[in-house]
DNA sequence: GGTATCGCTTTCCTGAAAGATACCGGTATA
DNA sequence: TATACCGGTATCTTTCAGGAAAGCGATACC
């Protein structure tokens, strides 16, 4: 039987199936960033202003020490969050957006936008 | 030994706790449609043309057909992507980005941005 | 003395996602 | 006859993010 026309595009002519996978790469970086259970909510949370560990883990329910933990630390290694001890006792501990991770911002507007629009789409698809 | 003064931010005040998850949600939607391990290369591979399964396999590496097709119906779910069925023997099947499918270009774009920054930055530091 | 708070860490465990592998009917190709 | 392609599905196993619970040193409160 007569087969359809297919062309065999993959990538543009003037980029290597390489050059694809590097232009993935930033993009899934900045994913890593932001997906997960708590990031999100975590970066939220500073968005509002310096805050201390139990003050945010009391603001995400459900979130557990040990996530917090390890979240915080991802956020404090890709310097999107600092860290700073007080020499009270016991310690206090603050945590707070750093001005690079502020510039999360316009990104994450980004992802709202498009979020709304398509909540509304498949809401009213029913 | 004296405490650290500390204000009680949390959401800003005309927005209640409930709101501030419910302005997350959009995001997470958003979130979830790009993240995993195949999604983006496989909308990416769609924005070059139409494609049918076995060449989007052949074009990722290490996808499984049954992690494509889950992921292509989950396009399809959303409304990214369009299956067309032709009736030749075997059948042949294409896969299409839809035009809403194409929409999120600007946000992929600005995962782009930031990633692109975020990885020289973390690149540069070493 | 007993209990509570702070800022975690450690250990153990589970459910869900992802991977490996095999298979299917139908067709074309050698 | 046998082998390969197509568009998947079915089944089994592995991986791994994340949860539950306990503990820790220091302090403060009743």
């Amino acid at each position: 039987m007569e087969a359809i026309e297919h062309d065999k595009r993959k990538c543009p002519s003037h980029l290597s199936t390489g050059e694809c996978v590097k232009r993935l790469l930033p993009v899934k970086d900045a994913l890593d960033i932001l997906s997960g259970k708590w990031k999100l909510q975590i970066i939220l949370s500073l968005t509002f202003g310096k805050k201390r560990f139990k003050q945010i883990q009391r603001e995400i329910p459900g979130l557990t020490p040990k996530m917090l933990s390890k979240e915080l630390k991802d956020l404090e290694i890709n310097e999107l969050a600092s860290r700073h001890v007080y020499d009270t006792s016991p310690v206090t501990v603050e945590y707070e957006l750093t001005p690079y991770g502020k510039t999360l911002r316009p990104l994450i507007d980004e992802l709202h936008k498009w979020g709304t629009k398509h909540r509304k789409r498949m809401i009213a698809r029913e």
